[in-house]
DNA sequence: GCCATTTTAGAATAAAAATTCCAAAATCAC
DNA sequence: GTGATTTTGGAATTTTTATTCTAAAATGGC
C-alpha cells in the first residue's frame, strides 16, 4: 500500500483511523473558512452517510459545491474524496478480513503455544459476539421467541458441531420446564414422527449442512410445525422451508469454530422464551 | 422517484427491502445458474460489503466476472448494480452506530424485548472471554495439552450444563482422530471401567457440581489416569483428585450463562491436543 | 475605500465505474 | 454424437463520478 499523493505545503498527516479523523475534524473545524466549515458540521451530523454517498450527494446534503466537499478532504490530510471514503468504507467491514489470514499463519507455522492458540480463539469470539448484535435481526428474534412460545413441544435438531447448541438449549429448557424433546440420533433412530403440528422445531446446522437435520426440518414443515432456523447464511437450505432464520456469523479456524456466539444468541432465545411462558 | 426499468420477460418484481432481498436470495440460490449461485453465496456470507464496493471489488472476492455481477442483479429484479446498491445503501444507516452505542441504547430503553436480553449475554460473553485469558494458567493449559496428547484414550466426562462443553470435545476430537470417549450418561449406564491407566480424563463441571462427574474422576484417578479439569473455581471438588485445572469464571446472567468462554477453552485445548497428537 | 489575499462557484476535464454486447464455451435434450 | 439453448468471459461502450482549473466574489489589513 502506498499514500497517493506526497505532502504539499502546510499538509497534515493523513488521518489513518475514524477516530484519528474525528479528532482532526474537531480541531480543525474551529479555523476553517465559511463554506468548510459548513461541511464540516454536516460530516459530523452525518458520519453515516460518507461511505454511501457520492460527493454531489454529500455536497447538496450540506449544501455546498462539490469542489467545497474537494477542498475539505484535502484540508483534512487526504488526497482526495475517494481517499478519504476509503478510510471510511475500510472502518466498516474489515474487523474480519485480517482475522482470516492470521488464523491460517497461525495453522501453518504450527500452534506454536497452546495458550496463542487460546489467544487467538478468545479474540475470534469476541468479535464474534459483536457481530452477532448485527447478524441477528431484532424482528425475527422476537417471532421466533412467539412462536416457540406458543408451541406445544419444542424440539431440539443439530448435530455434529451443532449438538452443543442444541443440547444445551435442552438443558436450559428442562430447568425452565418447558417441555423440548432433544433429537439425539442416537441409534439412527429417527424421532420425526414425534413431531406434531402444534410443536416447534429449533433446527441447528452450518455449512457443511448435515442431512439428518435438513431431513428432519423437511418433515417437520410438511406436518405443519413452526421451524426456526439457527444457521450461518440466508442461502442456507433451511431458507427453502421458510423458517425463521437467526443469522450466525462465525469465523473457522480450520475445520473448526468457537461456537461462542452460537451458544449466546441460544441462551438468550431459551430464556426469552422460558419467561414467555412462564406467566410472563 | 420512479423505477428505472419495465419489467421484461420472466422478470420479478424488485426486493423493496433488505428482507424481501435475501428471501429472494435464498430461494432463488437454487435455480440460478453456476456463476451466479456461486456470486449469490458471496453476497450471503458477506452482504456488508455491497453498500460499499464497487461490481469490480465484489466481482473479485466472488472470483467471478463483472458481468456475472451484473446478470446476478438483473436476474434479482434490479435494473442492474446501481439499482441494487442503492437498496443495500439506503439500510446501510441502520448498522452504523457501533456495537458499543448500540449496546447502550439497548439497556437504556425497555430492556424486556429478546433482543435487549441477547445484548446482555453478549456482553457477559465478552467478558468471560476476557477473563479467560487470565484465569487460564499457560502454564497448566501446556500440562494439560502434554498429558491429553501422551494418554492412549481420551475420556471426556461432563454433564447437564457441562455437556456441551464434552460434547463439542468429542465432536473435535472424532474429526482430528483422536481416539475419545464421550461419557454420556445414557441409560444411567456408567462407562468408568472403560477408563485404563494410560488414558486421561477431561472432566467438567460448574458449581453446584454434579455428583457423576466427580465420582467417575474420582474412580479414574484411583485407576491411575490423569484427569484434566475444566471448572470454576480452585476450591472446587476436583482439586482433590489432583487434577490439572483450567479454571474458567463464567458470569451468570440470571440463572444461566452463556459458555462462551468454555467452549472457546474447550476448543484451544482440543486443537492443539490434536496438533501436538498427529505428527507436529 | 483600495489593494492583496483568500475563498468560492461553476464549468471543463480526467478517471473510474457501470452497463452492454457478442463470440466462445458449456450444458442439455434427443 | 449432434444441434439447440443457456451460460460465460472479456472487451467495447456509455454513463457517472471525481478532480482540476479559473474567473468572480468575498474578506481582511491599512
Amino acid at each position: 500500500m502506498s499514500e497517493p499523493s506526497p505532502d504539499q505545503g502546510s499538509a497534515s498527516p493523513t488521518p489513518e483511523s475514524m477516530d484519528a479523523f474525528f479528532r482532526r475534524l474537531g480541531s480543525a473545524t474551529e479555523t476553517l473558512p465559511k463554506r468548510l466549515k459548513q461541511f464540516a458540521e454536516y460530516i459530523a451530523a452525518n458520519p453515516d452517510k460518507v461511505a454511501v454517498s457520492t460527493i454531489a450527494e454529500l455536497a447538496e446534503g450540506a449544501a455546498v459545491q462539490p469542489s467545497a466537499v474537494m477542498r475539505f478532504c484535502q484540508e483534512m490530510g487526504f488526497s482526495g474524496f475517494s481517499h478519504m471514503q476509503k478510510l471510511f468504507r475500510a472502518n466498516y467491514s474489515d474487523k474480519w478480513p485480517d482475522y482470516a489470514t492470521r488464523l491460517e499463519q497461525l495453522r501453518e507455522h504450527g500452534s506454536e503455544t497452546p495458550s496463542a492458540l487460546l489467544a487467538e480463539f478468545v479474540d475470534v469470539g469476541r468479535s464474534s459476539l459483536e457481530n452477532l448484535m448485527i447478524t441477528v435481526d431484532p424482528k425475527a428474534l422476537q417471532q421466533a421467541v412467539d412462536v416457540l412460545a406458543r408451541a406445544e413441544t419444542i424440539h431440539l435438531v443439530g448435530f455434529r458441531r451443532a449438538f452443543p447448541v442444541t443440547s444445551y438449549l435442552a438443558y436450559a429448557f428442562e430447568k425452565m420446564e418447558v417441555p423440548a424433546v432433544l433429537h439425539s440420533g442416537l441409534a439412527n433412530m429417527n424421532m420425526d414422527h414425534l413431531i406434531r403440528p402444534n410443536d416447534a422445531v429449533i433446527a441447528a446446522t452450518f455449512a457443511p449442512y448435515t442431512q439428518l437435520t435438513l431431513d428432519i426440518a423437511a418433515k417437520a414443515r410438511e406436518t405443519g410445525a413452526d421451524i426456526v432456523a439457527i444457521t450461518d447464511v440466508v442461502t442456507s437450505p433451511l431458507a427453502r422451508l421458510k423458517a425463521i432464520q437467526l443469522l450466525v456469523a462465525e469465523l473457522d479456524v480450520g475445520a473448526f469454530r468457537a461456537l461462542s456466539a452460537s451458544l449466546c444468541l441460544a441462551i438468550a432465545l431459551a430464556v426469552s422464551v422460558g419467561a414467555q411462558r412462564n406467566g410472563k
